[in-house]
DNA sequence: TGCCCCATGAAGAAAGGTCATCAGGTTACG
DNA sequence: CGTAACCTGATGACCTTTCTTCATGGGGCA
């Protein structure tokens, strides 16, 4: 099957008698032209059907108004609603949206940088893979000027703006509720320790622990590795610790409805023996039986904000210099956790 | 905020003292190139960045190596892991994928169209928005002799290959696992009418009513725009018909999902005063109680069927004939519907 | 009435970066 | 000495944009 040919302004131009640069004014609607003529040629463009090249297009002018996105796993409900809010805005200032997904490997986020660089994007966004706890590669961006921004997964060494929550505000909120309904002894379960995610929500969740009074114990620390199985082995540990943590705070939703899944037929009642509390709000964590207490954090708001940002710096509109946007999040009370 | 430059091999030839041509055949790794000069040039080129341009490269080979999908919807799950299959297998044969969303409109799918045709894709991969009634702009697609694909959601009229699940087989699999369950009055609940997806599916249901000898009744069929509003105001006509269903069929899973969110505080019990099914198998049918009785189909699959089938197209490596490539659903047999 | 100048509209050339092809130069072998 | 092979350079092509130059017509002045 060979890609069939698009016509050009060449065939246009012989078509009418006229010159290629003839054809370009007309269809740039440039004054520099009779207006007879212009009106020929836009007539016969539409008749032949005519499409500007944007390859040719983009390589004269050096700007392809398309902007690349990376995201760690593109059926993340999250990170699905972010790239549908960077679209949506990135179409409403005439900028197209390439997306790649790094499936938490830092190998291939290297690869789609290199590849969504090659193709010339304008600027990129990127959110880091679980994996990636060496920034060389984002380093080398920066060093050869090439405009990105980091969102929701940042590192704060990269000097570029970035854009997220307050993960310490959410994670201190989450958790100061789950002890101002009674329990005890909190756990965290986190992801990769290098992730930022991972370090602020912790921060969070030991602020809310040092106001309530409470001596952190290293045992109510977990780790997963954010699959599916490691956040299952972790159910098992936790159901099978000698003394059992009374209330558990997840770093995000899925290791929560993980361990719900785990527990459910060993009988262990939810917020009745451990209370459970997630963050991100997955559709899935409405509907659970208990409904999962979690905090929201909306995806497609924070798309919009960062290919504003990106853009707003791209067009002049916004200084070079790195900002952070922090973006609140709410905390969402359902019944995984005990009432007030 | 500028663009940094990007390093050209003009610059590399200048720096060695050679010309374009054997840089271009050096990286490309010609035999017709000494190793000495190979080695210089490869070292070089390595040492100051290089990447080859892809707007260059692409316009003068008039191949991008690039292909377009178009889904209605990125949020949804089953979209998203279309695009993982597609993106995964494409990446694996060298191509790069620009993904776009019509956010189910026909208005955005036909602008998507445009720009990733301008962009010169090497084929499209697009699945219909709900609004699409019209096909013109397929056929258009179709005359000028741009290689596409359509899964999911096609249209049988356009010559071209599709994928799609068994929708009717799935949709009879479910209605004859109501019917068998002992359901008298099965409902199906649709989407718009002039998608394919609703129609084999009403098929299907159409189909194991017959089969069990009953006679559909125009007051079992309803159709939902498919926005959570449209289904919840469904939910609402259905609680208070006369003489409700014992059992309801729905096209895909959030329209049952929003169903259960308003029957719920209404005290209808699932699946005892109505039996409930679905199509889709989001992540949300699993954890919801009671888990939804759903058909399962598995998105990475299609999408890489999908693009396997368009790359060989392309590659000469099948013919150009349509062929229409069909998966099989799967019942999910869960709690919402009674035992056998 | 003729000539010159200015304005308008258009053509042509060069540029963007890369690839492919042809031609030329040099060396070695018959 | 002639021919073939190897290696390299130069050039044109891909499509579009932008800038400079050119041509023509009209108006004004002598």
């Amino acid at each position: 099957m060979k890609k069939g040919h698009q016509v050009t302004m060449k065939e246009i131009a012989k078509k009418l008698g006229v010159s290629v640069s003839t054809i370009s004014r007309a269809l740039k609607d440039s004054p520099e032209l009779h207006p007879d003529t212009k009106k020929r040629i836009v007539e016969m463009a539409k008749e032949m059907n005519y499409q500007p090249n944007l390859l040719a297009q983009s390589l004269r002018i050096s700007r392809t108004n398309t902007l690349g996105v990376i995201v760690p796993e593109i059926t993340s409900h999250f990170f699905a609603s972010c790239i549908s809010g960077i679209q949506d805005y990135a179409n409403k200032r005439g900028y197209n949206v390439m997306i790649c997904q790094s499936n938490e490997t830092l190998e291939l986020e290297k690869a789609n940088i290199r590849t969504l660089v090659s193709s010339q994007v304008d600027g990129l966004l990127i959110s880091l893979s679980r994996e990636t706890n060496k920034y060389d590669h984002l380093l080398d961006l920066y060093n050869r000027e090439i405009p990105f921004l980091l969102f929701d997964r940042v590192n704060e060494d990269i000097p570029v703006s970035r854009v997220t929550f307050n993960d310490e505000g959410g994670a201190y909120q989450v958790t100061k509720h789950l002890l101002e309904t009674g329990c005890k002894r909190v756990m965290y379960v986190s992801g990769p320790e290098d992730l930022y995610i991972s370090k602020k929500r912790k921060e969070g969740y030991l602020h809310a622990l040092a106001e309530f009074g409470i001596t952190p114990d290293p045992e109510l620390v977990k780790i997963s590795d954010l699959t599916s199985e490691g956040n299952m082995k972790i159910a098992n540990e936790i159901a099978f610790m000698k003394q059992r943590p009374d209330g558990v705070f997840c770093m995000i939703d899925p290791i929560a409805l993980d361990l719900m899944f785990v527990w459910k037929p060993m009988g262990i009642k939810i917020p009745d023996d451990m209370a459970l509390a997630g963050f991100t709000n997955n559709p899935a964590s409405a509907v659970i039986e208990p409904p999962l207490t979690t905090v929201a954090q909306p995806g497609y708001e924070m798309g919009k904000l960062a290919v504003t940002h990106l853009l707003d710096q791209l067009e002049g509109q916004a200084s070079d210099d790195p900002i952070s946007i922090v973006l609140e999040t709410t905390l969402l009370p359902r019944q995984s956790t005990k009432a007030l």
